[in-house]
RNA sequence: GUCCCUGUAGCUCAACGGAUAGAGCACAGGUUUCCUAAACCUGAGAUAUAGGUCCGAUUCCUAUCAGGGACACCA
């Protein structure tokens, strides 16, 4: 694109790699770079050089040093027509180095609802899996659910106690979870409860029928609950492989380590590995003789990278898990099951209460997902009967689902993942301003003068900037390829957002300033041209971040 | 104690080592005989502290302070 041609011509010239970006302020230019500041060349001979090319309207040198561009009318053009004829794909250029990713994501643990907190892994993933695709990678998505370990003795043991079949059959996750949340309780009062959590955990390893059985019925129960959560978000999980899957390769897995001399018995018979550069060893094999969830982890890494032949693998997982990850990813390492570099963690601040803490199941302050794209999609709701009466009912409740949901998605991806987020009503299902809402509505507009104007896209479209905010238009349109590319290379979804805040922001001022249906002759058909372009765009980019767009609201 | 993430406007957040630090919400005011006012325009308002590196630091480094999190037989 744009920018990859500028820093090939810099490249030519300089012999550098030069860093080329787009100016906030206009006035200076459509594109930018410092290359001459950094490489203490003399801009003034590099501009030289360049201002004859025809792809470039100006070529400048601003002080302290900077080299900005103004990109010719007619390549604009151009590159807008190719927009219009082939589409979004054009963006879609072959990356350098193709890479097989696996992206693991969501996985929630089994019994429990899916939660608020859960939402950032399962949003972020999604739209990175999306982006990554789109940006020419082969991409696995998966989901890892907790369905093992000693949790699911402690929840076997609070059945075996208190359990109501009738009840739990009616109503199971909440019936789990409050079993799950009173066993924890009285655990804590009572400690032999510990040890039989334990030991029911030990005869599900062990393959008692009794506790398979329940085991069973709630994970179906479990995975039946998030399966509505996920097509209620769009999200589509190819693999869903939980921990229990690897439980007959666990125990080979430790002999081997053993016999190759990477693990060691403790005295207190665990099994443990030492990891270059880490304080902590890493235990693989409990003192009882359970494994353990890192031993899991490990056997799922190797399934991965040979099942799919990946060459890295993603984790989509809180800061919390940062310590435990490296670990992990250690031991992979020491046990030749992959390098270091094919493994990575994509971690994200928390989402926190109101009151700045922790989402916890234990405390019961436990926020279901469900209840929040419910509540979400109902005020969307009440906005579109307000605001649109005449619509079909059906229309209305799609699109109040669509702009419900949307919202919720893009108040955390429009959030660097870096940062700890407070979970707040308000916040979370705004529905104006810097919002998906927002560019929903920018799109169902632009959709709303294509279909007044009876558009088609034809064969041969024609364009003709006659107006700056036309060229603005263009100029940020186009950008939207190394935009999705920055935010695919970094693992931030939020640039992607971000800038379709900023293109739908410019749009409205464009739909409010110049007219488009009343403009006469290649006016107008310009400017459809440039409706029709934009609104592409703003599709392809929601969708990428998982939004609908839908055509009214 | 060690390690990870964060500290920007009243609130919630952007900012790829660059140019006058951007938005949204809230607040004050304005725009509808004109393609959807979920919009547009105007106004006021901020880089935790102290050093350092650099032509240039919100960004990198060091220390301090503050918030969140993690530190082998949970996941």
């Amino acid at each position: 694109m744009i920018r990859d041609k500028i820093k090939k011509l810099l490249k030519e010239i300089t012999g550098k790699e030069a860093k080329v970006e787009h100016p906030e302020d206009t006035r200076h230019g459509d594109y930018s770079t410092n290359i001459a500041m950094r490489t203490g060349l003399d801009a003034k001979e590099i501009v030289k050089k360049i201002e004859n090319n025809p792809m470039f309207e100006k070529v400048e040198v601003a002080p302290p040093g900077f080299i900005n561009f103004w990109i010719d009318k007619k390549e604009l053009e151009r590159l807008f027509l190719e927009l219009i004829e082939r589409g979004p794909k054009i963006f879609q250029k072959k990356p350098e180095k193709k890479e097989t990713i696996v992206i693991e994501y969501s996985s929630p643990n089994i019994a429990k609802p899916l939660g608020v907190h859960h939402l950032r892994s399962t949003i972020i993933g999604q739209a990175l899996v999306n982006i990554l695709r789109f940006i020419g990678h082969k991409v696995v998505s998966l989901s890892f659910p907790g369905d093992w370990g000693t949790q699911f003795g402690f929840l076997i043991a609070a059945f075996k106690r208190w359990g109501n079949r009738e009840k739990l059959r009616r109503n199971p996750i909440p019936e789990m979870l409050d079993l799950y949340v009173r066993f924890s309780q009285a655990a804590k009062k009572d400690p032999k409860l510990i040890e039989e959590g334990r030991e029911e955990f030990k005869k599900l390893e062990e393959g008692d029928r009794e506790n398979r059985k329940i085991w069973k019925w709630f994970l179906e129960e479990s995975l039946e609950d998030f399966n509505q959560v996920y097509k209620l978000l769009g999200v589509k999980i190819e693999h869903t492989i939980g921990e229990s899957f690897y439980e007959p390769e666990l125990k080979p897995l430790v002999k081997d380590a053993l016999k190759r001399d990477v693990a060691k018995r403790g005295r207190d018979g665990s099994i443990v590995i030492q990891i270059p550069g880490s304080p902590t060893p890493e235990i693989i094999q409990k003192s009882d003789g359970a494994t353990i969830y890192t031993t899991r982890e490990l056997a799922a890494i190797r399934h991965r990278l040979k099942k799919w032949r990946a060459t890295k693998i993603l984790y989509v997982a809180a800061n919390q898990q940062t310590f435990h990850l490296k670990q992990v990813f250690g031991t992979a390492q020491r046990l030749g099951i992959a390098k270091l570099e094919q493994l990575g963690h994509v971690k994200f601040g928390m989402m926190l209460t109101s009151g700045g803490k922790k989402f916890a199941t234990r405390e019961g302050r436990l926020i279901p997902l469900k209840e929040v794209l419910a509540e979400a999609i109902q005020r969307a709701k009440k906005i579109v009967d307000e605001l649109n009466p005449s619509l079909p009912e059906e229309l209305k409740e799609s699109i109040a689902r669509d702009v419900g949901v949307g919202a919720v998605k893009f108040f955390d991806l429009s959030h660097n993942r870096l940062v700890d987020i407070i979970f707040d009503w308000d916040k979370m299902l705004n529905l104006k301003g810097f919002s998906a809402p927002y560019i929903q509505y920018t799109h169902a507009r632009l959709s709303s003068i294509l279909r007044k104007a009876k558009f088609r896209n034809k064969r041969n479209p024609r364009l003709t900037i006659s107006h700056p905010l036309e060229k603005e238009i263009m100029v940020v349109v186009l950008r939207f390829g190394e935009i999705v590319r920055d935010a695919g290379e970094t693992y931030f979804p939020n640039k992607l957002a971000n800038y379709l805040y900023e293109l739908a922001n410019t749009l409205n001022v464009f739909y409010e300033t110049l007219p488009v249906l009343k403009a006469k002759n290649k006016e107008r058909e310009s400017r459809l041209n440039l409706v029709f372009g934009a609104k592409e765009i703003l599709k392809t980019g929601l969708n990428l971040l998982g939004i609908s767009a839908p055509e009214k609201m």
